[in-house]
DNA sequence: TCTGGGGTCCTAGGACCC
DNA sequence: TCTGGGGTCCTAGGACCC
């Protein structure tokens, strides 16, 4: 059998990256990409962090996640613009079509990310590298933006090679060169290590990625339980995940939303569970599934979050049975101090056409189920505000809440 | 002075059943 | 009245990814 080839394709500060070539397809005559800038929440409704940078801007130390009162403190002549999720949709889907022109195996792993694998062509390590390289270019020519592409045998060596020199670069990490390309480099560059495990690590006296993968697997286990196993793979580039071109089963579907001021009376509280609910169900009904279990999640001024969550006895995807049921456990969760942040999710998803019923129960689950279906179809053909609830009017508060863009492909920390 | 939003998986403790 | 384990389900919280 030929070694498997496997393409991590990184678009480079892809939110920055998009912006700036669509307003330079629009007639502007600055890069933004060639200055300080930063896409970046907005202050006021405090979502001011910094969601992506220019390389400039980097140079000047700006991070993303950072606040951004932190950057423009750091860098007073950053240039800030807002998100664009549906933009991003935009380009993110362009990349995937052209992609496709080389494999059917692509895995859309985030909206900037993507995996291919190109095993089974014949082609070996210099020929990839020459494929990458012409792949990038013409993502650079057609599409305006930069891409990093890493190489290797499995999506993890693949995923770690395209994090080396950025931007527009194409690099591979085949497993004889782990040694050389990946066990010097500090042990929290590695996948899956974020700041609590690579703290947990350094205490061990684990600080290179190749101590991590000289270190006694038995030892990691009894330090970090299972994931001490997948730590100690990773380590040494052992992967046999697959690339899926189609997205996986959705396991929970969710939205919360930070509110631009303090909610401190239930009233208001109502008004943005209704409003997330609202979001939540239409999701799961345009994915034809129904959710059996209701998360609420709160975070207070303080920034301390916490969720309660409850298992009922017949899925659901109605509005009102999401609302309702996120209503009883904020109540049960809820001591009166100012909330910043709410959150409604749904897990524990099955087939949306299941239902069960008692014959009483009938009509009125038909009614409910009629009602919700005329109001998506309305809000497909006409847009979310063609139809309100009442109470939203003059409230302050927006109809439907959920952070971003509908279509917006999300991610998930597994490979 | 300020700190987003959407996911997945894992663990620990308690309830409950056999 | 007091004593086991094992298995499963439910819930809360925390880790990670972008």
């Amino acid at each position: 059998m030929d070694k498997r080839i496997i393409f991590h394709i990184d678009c480079n500060s892809a939110f920055l990256s998009w912006e700036a070539v669509h307003r330079l397809q629009h007639g502007h005559s600055l890069d933004l990409r060639t200055v300080p800038s930063a896409v970046g929440g907005s202050v006021k409704q405090r979502r001011g962090i910094i969601l992506a940078r220019s390389i400039p801007a980097k140079k000047l130390g700006i991070r993303t996640g950072q606040t951004v009162f932190e950057a423009l403190s750091k860098c007073p002549e950053l240039i800030l613009v807002p998100p664009d999720y549906a933009l991003y949709v935009q380009c993110s889907n362009a990349l995937i079509t052209l992609l496709k022109e080389y494999s059917p195996l692509v895995e859309r792993y985030s909206v900037d990310e993507c995996f291919m694998d190109l095993s089974g062509y014949g082609i070996d390590g210099d020929e990839s590298v020459d494929l990458a390289m012409r792949i990038k270019q013409r993502v650079k020519e057609e599409l305006g933006f930069t891409v990093n592409i890493g190489i290797s045998i499995n999506k993890l060596l693949a995923k770690m090679a395209s994090e080396f020199e950025k931007p527009d670069k194409v690099h591979t990490l085949f497993p004889e060169e782990m040694p050389e390309k990946m066990w010097p480099l500090p042990v929290c560059e590695m996948f899956m290590v974020g700041v609590r495990t690579c703290l947990k690590l350094y205490k061990y006296g684990i600080i290179t990625i190749g101590q991590l993968a000289k270190t006694d697997k038995e030892l990691l286990k009894v330090y970090f339980k299972s994931y001490g196993n997948v730590l100690w793979e990773y380590a040494n580039g052992i992967d046999y995940s697959e690339v899926r071109p189609d997205r996986r089963d959705i396991k929970g579907i969710g939205n919360s939303t930070t509110t631009s001021f303090d909610v401190t009376d239930y009233e208001t509280a109502k008004l943005f569970l209704l409003s997330l609910s609202e979001m939540v169900g239409m999701r799961l009904r345009m994915e034809n599934v129904k959710a059996q279990v209701i998360c609420v999640h709160l975070r207070n001024s303080l920034f301390h979050s916490w969720s309660h969550q409850h298992k009922i006895p017949i899925p659901t995807n109605a509005t009102n049975d999401i609302y309702q049921e996120a209503c009883r456990l904020f109540l049960e969760m809820w001591n009166g101090q100012p909330l910043r942040a709410l959150g409604v999710r749904t897990d524990c998803l099955s087939d949306g056409n299941f239902t069960q019923l008692s014959i009483t129960d009938q009509n009125k689950f038909d009614k409910i189920s009629e009602l919700d279906k005329s109001v998506d179809y309305i809000r497909t053909r006409y847009g979310n505000d063609a139809v309100k609830r009442g109470v939203f009017l003059h409230s302050g508060v927006a109809h439907i809440n959920g952070g971003v863009h509908d279509d917006y492909p999300m991610m998930s920390s597994l490979l």
